[in-house]
DNA sequence: CGCGCATTTGAGGACTGTCAACTTCCGTGG
DNA sequence: CCACGGAAGTTGACAGTCCTCAAATGCGCG
């Protein structure tokens, strides 16, 4: 807990105030923890697995996120203690704080120090929501792919690493159908992009920045390597640790 | 000032420290307040006029919110000590009072309700993002114009209304081109749309209503009358007083 | 009155979604 | 250990949505 920002330099008092009301809970794969319109009654935080969050509208859903430990959401909701917007249901096995909301929103008002913490996570939440509209305003499909694809490898260590999730949610966050998505990595093929299941390997760096033309104010910037986790694992370009 | 919630229970000594510093100034219309990348040393807050807060990657440009007083913007930017992710400027004649960003961080640090007002307005921006990017992925372009419309016409008193902005402004917003957005006004014509110029008139409000499906977790609520002008007076579905 | 810009309209093409069939992968159960 | 079933991923055909370019129209301000 004490690895999130928000909570690493919280004093003693209010460290005790929130852990004595919190509680871990371990969730199964693909457990909806909270649909959209739900009242908000804990702050989640997020300590091991992975959780999708997703909209709907109209028999439509689309995924907005997906968060990787250690990441808190729908933190937003928990402070104006208003509705969700966005579903969350873990994508697999996950490890995940409960703090009643009630306890946040109390700790704000006493202690200065926390509720500064919490504007600035706030923020950086709302910086990643920025990025994430800009990206999908300004680039095409097979651009926010490119982007996502040297997203990846720049945290990977050598010129191949993993895909993160299944493709089907991967198509939804960037924004597009599984078919799409498909045919996206197809045309980035040339560029040197060759993918065997989730394994994907970036050949022609060169020619693939060209394309992508990545951009500090629109991707999430590489962690500073003092900052471990949280910034580490960020998961979309766009949205991290979001509500 | 007093106006904002994010003011108006300020204790009388954080008040003097923060309006001693700030000033207020007039620009004229399109003036170019801040672009990308720019380093944020004040809060802005939009006395009187519109601004455009957009957003622009290879080239390309978007609009991503008009704002209309009282508004603030940049905050995030502000409490992180950022650059800025959004570019603005104004669109008319405005009124702006600008707060030096170190006096907000002080301030935050020194009182916890202020803390705790920052707080919430970031909240309430971040979920007005939320909003925005769900019906940016989950609808198309002539749905996005339908719940605008209807939007609009919920915040007027009889059918006919004006459009807020110019068309290619209100375009981008929505995120289409100008060419696009006249002929899904076209579209909209056997749902009860009459345009002429910036004038609109809504017949057939059943028939459009079924069309444009609103959702009360995509669209902005309808203001309170108890909050006058704030909340009333926001442009976006989505995108109030951002940054 | 006339110029300039916003808006509209048309034609064509690029991008993306839908539907359907097929292949691959993987966990279950025999 | 292997066969099976189901889901994920891929591919093809087609349609809808959206963008670009170009030209025409309309409106406002000097």
């Amino acid at each position: 807990m004490r690895a999130l920002p928000m909570f690493a330099d919280l004093d003693a008092a209010s460290f005790e105030a929130i852990t004595l009301s919190a509680f871990l809970q371990r969730f199964p794969a693909n457990t909806q923890l909270l649909l959209e319109g739900d009242t908000v009654d804990f702050l989640y935080v997020l300590l091991d697995g992975q959780v999708e969050l997703s909209g709907t509208w109209n028999d439509r859903e689309t995924v907005l996120a997906v968060l990787r430990p250690v990441s808190t959401f729908i933190l937003a909701a928990v402070v104006l203690d208003a509705e969700a917007l966005m579903g969350a249901r873990t994508i697999e096995r996950s490890d995940i704080l409960m703090i009643p909301g009630a306890a946040i929103r109390a700790r704000m008002a006493d202690d200065a120090a926390f509720a500064v913490a919490i504007a600035r996570e706030l923020s950086g939440c709302y910086r990643g929501l920025v990025r994430s509209i800009k990206n999908q305003k300004l680039r095409t499909g097979v651009e926010r792919l490119a982007n996502y694809l040297l997203q990846l490898h720049a945290r990977a260590n050598g010129d191949t690493f993993e895909l993160p999730h299944e493709k089907r949610v991967l198509a939804s966050l960037l924004g597009m159908t599984p078919e799409n998505l498909s045919r996206a990595f197809g045309t980035l093929r040339p560029y040197g992009v060759a993918v065997n299941g989730a394994e994907v390997r970036l050949t022609l760096l060169a020619d693939l920045r060209r394309l992508a033309k990545p951009d500090p104010l629109i991707e999430n910037q590489a962690a500073h390597h003092a900052r471990p986790i949280a910034e580490f694992e960020a998961e979309m370009l766009a949205t991290r640790r979001t509500a």
